[in-house]
DNA sequence: GTTCCTGCAAAAGCTTTGCAGAAGA
DNA sequence: TCTTCTGCAAAGCTTTTGCAGGAAC
């Protein structure tokens, strides 16, 4: 868990509430998971995590709530390995994310402004995505040594 | 085909030697396809489309020749839609992809300048990837009639 | 009681792998 | 001849769908 950007339950709950959806506790453990981990996981990192505490936890309502959750804008689905779908808090200020190369975790980064400046005329843009790949500073530092 | 930036098959040929790789018929009918279309394509079009002039041609060579040509540089995959992975020709001036959710084609566009300018410190940043999505033009005039 | 949630089982879709025969240098 | 290329068949993975029992309102 990030301490830095902790949302607890109850506010999770809350969010959900006011987007029409019941915080069945493994929706809420589901939306948890993903608010508070730095590095945006796919729907099998979640499920394997929260079979820990909940066994009966089916991959099937990994899935469900996933998808209920994204059609309600409250996670974003982040297209960034073909064939593995991950996941973002939806709620929050446009970023960026990078991609590392050794240990294929996801960061957050901050977005350069006015990205949609300098685009063909006549397209429609309703949203905007930025992945930058490389090394983070984790597998720098391991490389180093 | 895309008359604006058509690549014919000599010079296609060439590049292919350069980088080591033999350029049969195949492989030259694949590069050749993604090279002179517009919106990026998947392996499975470039199957069905190919197979209309080749039809031997199978999907495992299909799939074999991509990664040959994405290896070698000649080729970028762009990861735009989870389990469907697209195609684009690799040695071409840095740009962005428009998405259209209506007719899901891909197009090019400019990329605005200084865009890895305002990052994190400590990443070690190879590659950048812009995404927007929207409504391309022939989409919105259709909507209008 | 009616709606929503959950999970098993099965299927679907894209991609990869193993292997053997064919083609090319 | 020896390496590389090709394609069938099978398997692997992620995701989706159908359906039925259970929980929540």
């Amino acid at each position: 868990m990030d301490d830095d950007r902790f949302l607890d339950d109850n506010r999770l709950s809350d969010m959900m509430h006011r987007c029409g959806i019941r915080p069945s506790v493994n929706r809420l453990a589901v939306l948890s998971f993903v608010a508070n981990r730095r590095t945006h996981p796919s729907a099998d990192e979640i499920l394997t995590e929260l079979q820990n505490k909940f066994p009966s936890l089916s991959r099937t309502t990994v899935y469900n709530t996933l998808h209920t959750l994204a059609a309600a804008k409250l996670l974003r689905e982040l297209e960034i390995e073909s064939g593995n779908r991950h996941y973002d808090l939806a709620p929050q200020p446009q970023h960026s994310h990078f991609i590392c190369r050794r240990c294929s975790r996801i960061f957050d980064m901050p977005i350069p402004e006015n990205l949609s400046g300098n685009t063909t005329p006549g397209f429609m843009i309703d949203s905007v995505e930025l992945y930058f790949k490389g090394i983070c500073p984790d597998c720098i530092s391991i490389k180093k040594q």
